[in-house]
This record gives C-alpha cells, sequence and structure tokens, in this order.
DNA sequence: CAGGATAACTTGTATAGACAAGAACAGGAG
DNA sequence: CTCCTGTTCTTGTCTATACAAGTTATCCTG
C-alpha cells in the first residue's frame, strides 16, 4: 500500500500523539517548525494537520497554537465507526471471533423492502443472515442484501469467511461510500432466537446502505447488536 | 457571518443537488469547468467537494468524473449529528418544543464520577438535570455537569432556556470540540420517573465531553434518549 | 508600575503551477 | 468484429508563495 505524504505524517504524528511524546494539554510544535522536521510543504501539513483535528487528536483555532486533547480511548474497544469490519475489530482487540450463517437465498426485491432498503424494486438479491460470535457470545445478528448482478458468485462459505474480502480483493470492486443510520428497536422473536438477550428487551440497530464506485447502491445491511457490547464514538466539532 | 471562498461554494453546490439541479447518479461539472463557473483556484474548489464528498452528496475517483449519490434524507428528521443543540433540532423541523429543569444543584466532582466524567476530581461544578418535551412528549432526560470557573452564573432559568447560548453569545466562549459515545443502556426508575417509556426497558445514551479552545473539558453531557425518537445518520467513506 | 501601541509570532484562506495515476476514448492492426 | 495502444481527460498529490486575521510578547510612554 502506498503511503501518500501527506498520510505518513498524519500517522507519524498520531502515533507519537497516541505514545505520550505530545502529552494532553501540551502545545504541538507549529506548523512551521513541523514543515521543517518533515521536509515538506505547509499544504501537506496542514491536511495531516486537519486530519487529526477531526479525528478529536488536537485542537487548533487562528492565532493561538495547536493543543493536543487526545484522551487514551475508553474500556471496551469494540465498537463500528469507519466501515471496519466485524473481524478487523475482532482482530485488532485479540477477540476469539465466529460467523455462522443462518440463512442464505437468493430473492427478489419486492416494493415494501425497496423503499426500507433503497434497492431496486424487482432486483436479483442474495438475502444472507449471519450471527457474530465473539469469544463464544452470540453478539450481532447480521442481515444483508447484496445486489446480485455486483457480487456474482457469492457463496454461503464466502459468507462465513468474509464477504467483504471477497468483494474488494476477488471481484476487485472499490467500495466507497457507505450511509448509515443508528437506532434502537424492539427485539424481535427472531432477534431472541439467535441472541442471547437476558432481560434486555431492545438492541442497537445499524442499517447501512453501502454505494460502489459507479455510485450503485448494492448493499443493504441490518446490524441488530446486543446492547451490552455496543458502542459508537464520534469526535464532532463546531466551528466559529 | 463573514463566508470563506469555499464554504459559499460548499453551500451553493450542496444547495444545487438538494434542489435537484444535478440529479442523483448525473455526473458532476468537471473541476475544470467548476473553477471557470466559481472563477476560483482548483484547490478552493477541491476544498468544497471535500466537504461534499464527507457529507456523502458526491464520490470521486481518481480518473473517474464525479458522481452525485445525494438521497433525500429521511422519514423522521430528528437526530443527533454535529454539535446541534435540542432547541436547533426542533427548530429546523418545527417542532413544539419546551425543556423542564428538574434538579439544579452545586457539588463537587468525586472520584467515582471524574472517572466517569473526565472532569477533574473536586473541581466546582453545576448539576443540571432536564426534560425535554416534544410536541407534548416527554422524550429526553438530559444531565449536564459544567466546571463552575468556565461557566459562571448559570442559573436555572438560563438552563430552562439555553446554555449553548448563554455560554456562546454571553460569556463569548467559543466551544470546539466534542467527543460522544452511544450505547444502549437498561432504563432506571429515574429514567421511568421522568420518561414515558411505554413496554421499553432500554434506551439511548449519548454521553459526552466537551472541550472550549483552550483545550479544557468544561463539560461532561449524558442525553438519554426515548428509543422511539432517537436517531443517529452517518456518513462513512473507506478510500483504496 | 500600569496601560497601550507595536512587532512578531501563530493559524486560516487563497492562488498558480507542476506532475502522477487512473479512466475513457480514439484509431489501427489483426 | 476484437484486441491493443497511445492520447486525452479527469482526479489525486505536492510545492511555493502571498496575504489576512487572531494571539502573544515586547517595548515605550505616562
Amino acid at each position: 500500500m502506498p503511503l501518500t505524504r501527506f498520510d505518513a505524517i498524519y500517522r507519524d504524528l498520531k502515533k507519537k500523539i497516541e505514545d505520550g511524546e505530545y502529552p494532553v494539554q501540551s502545545l504541538f510544535p507549529s506548523e512551521h517548525e513541523l514543515t521543517s522536521v518533515y521536509d515538506c510543504s505547509r499544504a501537506t501539513l496542514r491536511r495531516a494537520l486537519a486530519r487529526l483535528i477531526e479525528r478529536g487528536y488536537i485542537q487548533s483555532g487562528q492565532g493561538r497554537r495547536v493543543r493536543v486533547i487526545y484522551q487514551p480511548a475508553s474500556q471496551h474497544e469494540f465498537m463500528i465507526g469507519g466501515i471496519e469490519s466485524f473481524k478487523e475489530v475482532a482482530a485488532r482487540n485479540h477477540f476469539w471471533a465466529e460467523t455462522r450463517v443462518i440463512r442464505f437465498t437468493e430473492s427478489l426485491v419486492d416494493e415494501k423492502t425497496a423503499a426500507k432498503t433503497g434497492l431496486a424494486p424487482g432486483s436479483e438479491i442474495y438475502d444472507v443472515h449471519r450471527v457474530r460470535y465473539l469469544e463464544g457470545k452470540a453478539l450481532i445478528l447480521d442481515i444483508n442484501l447484496f445486489l446480485k448482478e455486483c457480487v456474482p458468485g457469492l457463496t454461503s462459505g464466502i459468507a462465513a469467511h468474509s464477504i467483504y474480502d471477497y468483494i474488494e480483493n476477488e471481484l476487485g470492486m472499490s467500495i466507497v461510500t457507505s450511509r448509515r443510520r443508528m437506532t434502537v428497536e424492539h427485539a424481535t422473536a427472531y432477534d431472541m432466537d439467535h441472541l442471547e438477550m437476558g432481560d434486555y428487551n431492545c438492541l442497537a440497530v445499524v442499517s447501512g446502505r453501502t454505494y460502489n464506485s459507479d455510485g450503485l447502491q448494492f448493499e443493504y445491511t441490518q446490524s441488530r447488536h446486543h446492547p451490552e457490547y455496543f458502542c459508537f464514538e464520534d469526535t464532532a466539532t463546531r466551528r466559529k
């Protein structure tokens, strides 16, 4: 993976902040100093800084020096954010992950599901239901609808492994944008069947629509999360 | 509010997309054409485009033309995202909003709450509890802790109106970064007392820490949302 | 010592130019 | 017709430079 200049700088600074080289509340070196260190233009450096600001690592304001506001994250790091796959999250936290396919069928999009999913009515789709286990506990019920024409040759075996691996590496499709929505819903009988809900009668539902590089929506996903292991983090900035 | 060049271009293009001037799935004008239209440099234009990409309005890729993927939003627009206040959301959707202060005390941060909230132990704080009503229905239980030294002179009356108005306009403090976390929690007796939970036994909890322009955390907020009226939207991008 | 103008920083915005990498298109060879 | 190969267009990255706007420090004056 060929790193761009600004991305390399971003990662380096990010790592140094995480390692405590620039402590929280301390003042960051000025842009002038940093361009000397990295031997780059100010624009390139600022691009790296902009990403650090966006991710909540540093804070800036006209005239004032840049200040470090990073805080070394949280208790359980199992969270979604970005289009990170279940496997990636599990691997990052060194958890034992397992995926079980409980349904794999082909069907057509009817009017009702079209309205809910954003997929064109009449389209041929794969309908995949999977349960995600972490350390042996059933945590997530994933419902995926894939446009058949975009993801040809999908099988139950691939679904048990990693569909995104297949899409990106085998089919060479680059996934670009994903629009997601988070809500809290009543647990259905179907949820209860597959997740150990305990005395919770709700779950966190993340529904998402994913578009390929041609701007075509080729997927609708609904991830139904056990409340105890769901966490979503976000950094927002308000300027002026 | 003095608009910058790139922000003006961003808003103009955003509006044109929302108004259907550039339909979904259509190809956007090339950067070369747009720089002619807006009579600006490519860098400035690209800054506007970057924001449109980030917000999920358009999609780009090296070599290919930019494509419009905007979709005219969703059913109930009551959602959080950005640091938009309750009042702002209500006003945007023309809802009748009301805020009732159910607790307004001053206290000190003890060790336990310090760990939970990120505020320094021993700090003097205002402890404010409020219930948010929309169209007469109790939807949100807001628990705010404000650092007294940063928000002096806060009163119950101000809390009933808008604390952020007071902070930004009266105190002239510019709020910069807010780090939030979304989880689903069991409803407590306190929740049940103030929100009409129906047969839900959970609620969506958004806890946030807000930092002022000096990098000092001056607030901890916990918004406990009735599940039925909670919705969070997000656009994520995966490159390469 | 206090107060205020001034200078020396800082970050924010904008321009013009260059090259690279990928995609689309044309035209020619088979 | 198909396949290959350049050419051209598009977006992605990077540089160098200029000015604006806000903050901080300095120094001069009363």
